[in-house]
DNA sequence: GCCGTTTTCGGCCCGACTGTTTTCAGTCG
C-alpha cells in the first residue's frame, strides 16, 4: 500500500530532478509539498477520499492531481518522464556533500558527466584542472565528497532524539564548565523534540568566540571541524552527528533561538507576517528600516509581530501562528503537572530495598502515586513475577501521602499468567509488533489502564497502532508515549489526542539522573498539544488520575 | 508550483561561509 512517507519521497526526488533541470522555483514547492505530506496524521488515501488534499499546505491543483495519480496507480506520469531526461547519476552527484543543482548540471552538461563514478575518473584523470571556478582547494573537497557517499551511502541519516540527547547533555555541560558562558540553548529540531535530529544547533552567547570554538573542538568527541568562521562553527563527531555551534549577542539572543529552532515552514510564515507589517525578521533580531525593535528575547520577536509566545514544540506550521495570533494557544503539560507514573518497572530481581529506593525518589518529586509492575508475561512469553520478599514489601505501604499500585504486564496478545499477586489494581498492555490487533485480554477481571510500548513510528504498522488507540478508548486506557524504537511516536500521541484518548508519560523514576526518558516524552506529548487534562497522570482537577483509577474499580 | 484582506499575477527568506574570484557564485541551514 502506498505510504505517506513513500509519497514524501516521490516529491522529493521530483525536486531533486527538477533542480538539475534548472527550474528556480518548483524544486521548493515540491519539498515544501513533501514536508507537509509527511507530518500528516493520516493517510493521504483518507484525506484523498474526502476530497480535502488542497488542504494541506503547499498542495495545490497539480500536486494533488499527482497524489491522485500516485494513488491509483502507484506512479506519477510526470516522475517518469522527468526521470527519462536526467540520468540516474546525475541526482547523485547533486547530493554530494558541498555540491548542489548548478555544479552537477555543469557537470553533466559541459563535461558529460554522468554520474559519481565518471566524476571520480574526471577528477583523476586531471579534467577538472582547467574548468574555470574549480580550483585545487574544491577538487579536493569534491575527492573527499566523494569517498564519504561511497562509506556511508545515502547520506548521514537522522538520529533518534533518545540518542542525541545524552550526547547534547555531554556538550552543554563540557562548553559550560571550559569556558566563560553566559547562555546555552540548543535549538532546532531537538528543541521542537522531534522523533530524530539531523544536528544539534548550539547557541551561545560570549565575549570570546575564539575561545569558544577553542574549547569546542577539542572536544573528545569532536571527530573533525567542517568549517570555522567569525559566528560559526561545525563539526563532525565521533557517532556521525553534525554539530553547529553559533555564538551571539546578547540582544540578538532570543532572535537567534527563534531563528535557528524553526521549524522552516514556521519561520517563512513568521517572516510573511513581518513583511506585511512593514517589518523584517531575521536571526539578529526584527527590524523596522534600520532599527532593531525586538531580538532579546523570544517573547519579544513573537510579540512584535503582535503573536503570543509559541511553544517549541508547536513550531510546524500546523497553525500554531493563528491560534498566537488569536490568543489560543494551549498551555501544553509540564514537567510540574506530573501527579505520578502509572507504570514504574522495577526489575525482575528487584529487592525490597530496591522497592525503597523508587518510592523514596517519588516521595521526592511529592507524587501522589506509582503504579509498579509487580509481574506480566515477558517478550519470551514466559511468566514473572517480583521476589516474594519485594512483594511483601509493598503490602502495608501507602502512607504519607504516595498510594502505591501493583500492575500487571499482558503479553502480546493481551493474555495474562497466573501471578502470586494479591488483587492487582489494573493491567498494562503492551502490544509488539507481531501482535497487528489487541487480542483477548481478562480485563474483565482486571482492567486495562495503560497501553505502553507502542509501535507507531513506520509505515507498515500504522493502521496497528490505531487498532490500539480505538481499543484504548473502548477500554478507558491511556496511551503511553516516550523514547525509543518501539515506542509510540509524535505523530501517533496526536492521533491519540485528536480520538480523544488520555496519554501517559513516563517518569524515568526507574531510571538514573539524566535519564532522557522524561524530557523526550513531554515533548512528544507537547508535540500533540497535551494540555494536563489530556494526560492521565497529570493534574490537577476532576481529571486526575488517581481519581480516575480509584472510581474506576 | 503555490499563494493571496496589498496581489488571480508576480512574487517566492536571508545571511554565513567557502573557494575562486578582483566583486561573486554556490551551498547550506
Amino acid at each position: 500500500m502506498p505510504s505517506n512517507a513513500e509519497a514524501a519521497e516521490l516529491f522529493r526526488n521530483i525536486a531533486d530532478l527538477l533542480d538539475v533541470l534548472g527550474e528556480r522555483f518548483k524544486p521548493e514547492a515540491y519539498r515544501r509539498a513533501a514536508r507537509s505530506i509527511e507530518t500528516l496524521t493520516e493517510d493521504l488515501e483518507r484525506v484523498s477520499a474526502r476530497g480535502e488534499l488542497g488542504t494541506i499546505p503547499g498542495v495545490g491543483e497539480a500536486i494533488a492531481e499527482k497524489i491522485r495519480e500516485y494513488l491509483q496507480t502507484g506512479t506519477i506520469p510526470y516522475y517518469e518522464r522527468l526521470k527519462k531526461e536526467v540520468p540516474p547519476g546525475v541526482v547523485e552527484i547533486l547530493r554530494l556533500q558541498g555540491l548542489g543543482p548548478k555544479t552537477a548540471r555543469r557537470f553533466w552538461v559541459e563535461l558529460g558527466i554522468e554520474g559519481p563514478g565518471e566524476l571520480a575518473d574526471a577528477i583523476a584523470a586531471g579534467r577538472l584542472d582547467s574548468v574555470k571556478g574549480f580550483g585545487p582547494r574544491k577538487i579536493e573537497l569534491i575527492r573527499e565528497a566523494l569517498a564519504a557517499a561511497r562509506a556511508a551511502p545515502g547520506g548521514a541519516a537522522r538520529m533518534p532524539i533518545d540518542q542525541a540527547y545524552p550526547v547534547a547533555e555531554r556538550i552543554v555541560r563540557a562548553l559550560r564548565e571550559r569556558s566563560r558562558l553566559d547562555r546555552v540553548e540548543i535549538a532546532g529540531s531537538f528543541r521542537r523534540r522531534r522523533e530524530t535530529v539531523g544536528d544539534l544547533d548550539i547557541l551561545v552567547t560570549s565575549e570570546e568566540p575564539e575561545k569558544v570554538f577553542d574549547t569546542f573542538s577539542a572536544l573528545p568527541e569532536v571527530a573533525e571541524v567542517r568549517l570555522r568562521g567569525g559566528t560559526k562553527e561545525t563539526c563532525i563527531l565521533s557517532n556521525g552527528l553534525q554539530v553547529d555551534l553559533r555564538v551571539v549577542e546578547p540582544g540578538a539572543f532570543g532572535a537567534a533561538l527563534q531563528y535557528f529552532t524553526g521549524s522552516k515552514d514556521h519561520n517563512v510564515q513568521l517572516r510573511t507576517i513581518a513583511r506585511d507589517r512593514g517589518l523584517k525578521v531575521n536571526e539578529y533580531g526584527v527590524f523596522r528600516d534600520e532599527e532593531r525593535v525586538a531580538g532579546r528575547t523570544e517573547e519579544d520577536v513573537y510579540a512584535s509581530l503582535g503573536l503570543a509566545w509559541i511553544p517549541p514544540e508547536l513550531r510546524e506550521n500546523r497553525g500554531e501562528i493563528e491560534a498566537a495570533a488569536h490568543g489560543t494557544t494551549p498551555l501544553l503539560v509540564g514537567e510540574s503537572d506530573l501527579v505520578g507514573d502509572l507504570h514504574v518497572h522495577p526489575p525482575e530481581s528487584a529487592t525490597a530495598s530496591d522497592i525503597d529506593r523508587l518510592l523514596s525518589e517519588a516521595q521526592r518529586r511529592n507524587y501522589a502515586y506509582v503504579g509498579l509492575v509487580v509481574g506480566g508475561l515477558r517478550g519470551d512469553d514466559r511468566a514473572w513475577s517480583l521476589a516474594p520478599s519485594a512483594l511483601a514489601r509493598l503490602d502495608g505501604l501507602g502512607a504519607k501521602g504516595l498510594r502505591v499500585f501493583r500492575c500487571l504486564e499482558t503479553g502480546p496478545d493481551g493474555s495474562l499468567p497466573s501471578l502470586p499477586v494479591r488483587s492487582p489494581d489494573y493491567a498494562i498492555a503492551r502490544p509488539t509488533r507481531r501482535s497487528g490487533a489487541p487480542g483477548a485480554s481478562r480485563s474483565d477481571e482486571i482492567p486495562v489502564r495503560l497501553i505502553a510500548h507502542l509501535s507507531g513510528g513506520n509505515a507498515e504498522s500504522a493502521e496497528s497502532a490505531r487498532r490500539w488507540v480505538d481499543f484504548a478508548r473502548a477500554a478507558s486506557a491511556a496511551v503511553e508515549v516516550g523514547p525509543g524504537p518501539e515506542r509510540f511516536d509524535s505523530n501517533w500521541a496526536r492521533v491519540a489526542r485528536e480520538a480523544k484518548v488520555r496519554l501517559a508519560i513516563p517518569t524515568g523514576l526507574d531510571a538514573g539522573p539524566g535519564d532522557p526518558c522524561l524530557p523526550i516524552a513531554l515533548g512528544f506529548a507537547r508535540r500533540a498539544g497535551a494540555q494536563a487534562a489530556d494526560v492521565v497522570n497529570a493534574g490537577p482537577g476532576p481529571t486526575s488520575p488517581r481519581r480516575r483509577l480509584t472510581s474506576g474499580r
